[in-house]
DNA sequence: CTGTTAGCGCGTTCAG
DNA sequence: CTGAACGCGCTAACAG
């Protein structure tokens, strides 16, 4: 367990030259002979020469490291996001470092800390269920890091944005169930702090509308998409006097506890109450009784463009730039 | 987007005493007067004053993060592995570089690669399914990086190493089985590259043989885990003259495509043929037909464990050090 | 074509 | 009790 730090002092001495020559030699500098080029170049190999990142960070203040904050790993829709990004930004020679909220604001703002002390280069973030505070992310813009937002966007609060064109996803969701014969609809929405739960609701009054059908307060309800908030919630459905024939959800998971919820109950679903949701994840695919139909929200191209964007702003040299938001396409598919 | 970097020498400045006054202050050292450390620490606060990370790497050569590498963050097995490591090493002050090698070991050696040029100080590693030749990992020893491998370790191959007790899993499986009258139990074990198999095929033969049943090598295939060649294989099980009653998979993965294979050939899974696994993932609670019983492997707490005995590595100061071998519990869950 | 020097931010001698 | 000076590894401006 030796550290043998191999520097390019050591690969000047060991050839008779100067550092400045080596420095200059490893970047294939032209104003250095090509002999003494080849010659640094051999003995950088030989001795596996790597340069010490410390040292770059010291100068040019980058340390090519992207901080990411996903409520959980767990949910396949996060974990693609990731992959998505890390595709990208593999690639321009950033690494991304990972932290879980776990749907909780303190989590997300030691996260927020721990980047800032760090000094990564830029962060990407889904916000917590939680979140309606954004001054942790205001901090890291006060140091010059770029925030990008993906998916789990804040309402109210100007920032970069990734996120899906929900609204589609919920007409056409909405269209599929009225197709099914369907008109009594309810939506299981997320918590209202987040966008996205605002698009849903928005879609869902919209293809009501488009498709003729009726809505009533008792048609939507919304839970902060824990196990045990969506099953009270989905029996709050059942234990009313109108119940809805088809219910679409915020995400996957929160259709799948509901249809768990029902089971419990006695409700079939997808029989009783037909569900359609947001994410399609993969796992759902493994089901037995996956939800009817899902819109699909392409996590790995909300993931690539996310770090493509908060790339740009990190390699942006302007003072001032306007915020950007970007729109993801959806798409139901019908299972 | 001004990066209006405070150092300590603008500390220093605005209180017009000298740099190392303040580095010394911000440390608490008792030499440095009360009123001047209280002044010192004022200042500081109202400047948001952050150590730059990269003015210490350079000096103790300790960049504070660790390289992870894991197949799939998809899968839930090795995301709560994640969760695990995350936890402890936060709490160390260390940041977690996560890559995942898609089973693809250039993936993986790419990886290994940048976590070299990173410096980091550790490395995790849940090796690929396709991965023959541990030399990357030796190159990480060279710098003086310890590594720890968790669940998926190398055979024949010396290294720190976390992994469960699969033989203890593989018994009570069998002990199951058997109570419920099986006595054609198969395997549909993983790649033999990974000892995991291995223990997985000892712990099978164990129990054969302790529950006074028979095998053959009809009942024992191999997958390379990827859900094509998994299907592939189930259905060279369901094409033999000698079809398992029963069949114990590598993991729950496995199971869930091995069972849909079933479907597709019309035979029912845990009807006609029984499923046992290893992992327990949470999703296969949400199943409605979920792999009768699963060998728990306690992920949160192989990651955890992994992080500490890396930690341990990373601190330990001697120049030679044994390897270790830490071992987790598993537990058969029947569902 | 190559060497010398300063400096990035900080901790740590060594002086005073 | 405090300051000046050096060095960690490297790049870049300045000399030659």
């Amino acid at each position: 367990m030796i550290k043998n730090q191999i520097t390019i002092k050591k690969i000047a001495s060991e050839l008779g030259v100067s550092i400045s020559t080596v420095s200059r030699a490893l970047k294939n500098n032209t104003r250095i002979g090509l002999k003494t080029r080849e010659k640094v170049w051999e003995v950088a190999k030989r001795l596996n020469y790597i340069p010490n990142p410390a040292a770059l960070f010291l100068q040019n203040n980058k340390t090519y490291t992207i901080g990411i904050i996903v409520p959980f790993l767990q949910e396949e829709f996060f974990s693609q996001v990731v992959t998505g990004i890390e595709d990208v930004i593999f690639e321009e020679g950033f690494h991304p470092i990972i932290s879980q909220s776990r749907d909780n604001m303190e989590r997300e703002k030691k996260a927020v800390e721990s980047f800032l002390k760090m000094r990564v280069d830029g962060v990407l973030v889904s916000v917590s269920a939680e979140t309606n505070t954004y001054q942790h992310f205001k901090e890291l813009e006060k140091y010059g890091i770029p925030v990008v937002f993906f998916d789990r966007v804040p309402r109210n609060f100007q920032a970069n944005k990734v996120k899906s064109r929900i609204i589609d996803g919920a007409l056409e969701a909405i269209r599929f169930l009225s197709e099914n014969k369907k008109t009594r609809i309810g939506l299981l929405n997320g918590p209202s702090n987040l966008e996205a739960s605002d698009e849903r609701l928005n879609g869902y009054l919209e293809g009501i509308k488009k498709y003729d059908l009726k809505t009533s307060p008792q048609y939507i309800k919304t839970t902060n998409l824990s196990k045990e908030d969506t099953a009270l919630k989905m029996k709050e459905f059942l234990a009313q006097d109108d119940i809805p024939e088809a219910i679409i959800t915020f995400n996957d998971y929160v259709a799948l506890y509901a249809m768990r919820a029902c089971k419990e109950q006695g409700v079939i679903p997808n029989k009783d109450i037909q569900f359609v949701s947001f994410a399609n994840l993969p796992i759902t695919g493994l089901m037995e009784n996956p939800p009817l139909a899902s819109v699909e929200q392409f996590p790995v191209l909300i993931g690539s463009q996310s770090a493509k964007l908060l790339l740009n702003c990190i390699n942006d040299t302007r003072e001032y730039t306007e915020y950007q938001e970007v729109i993801i396409k959806t798409e139901l598919i019908i299972h």
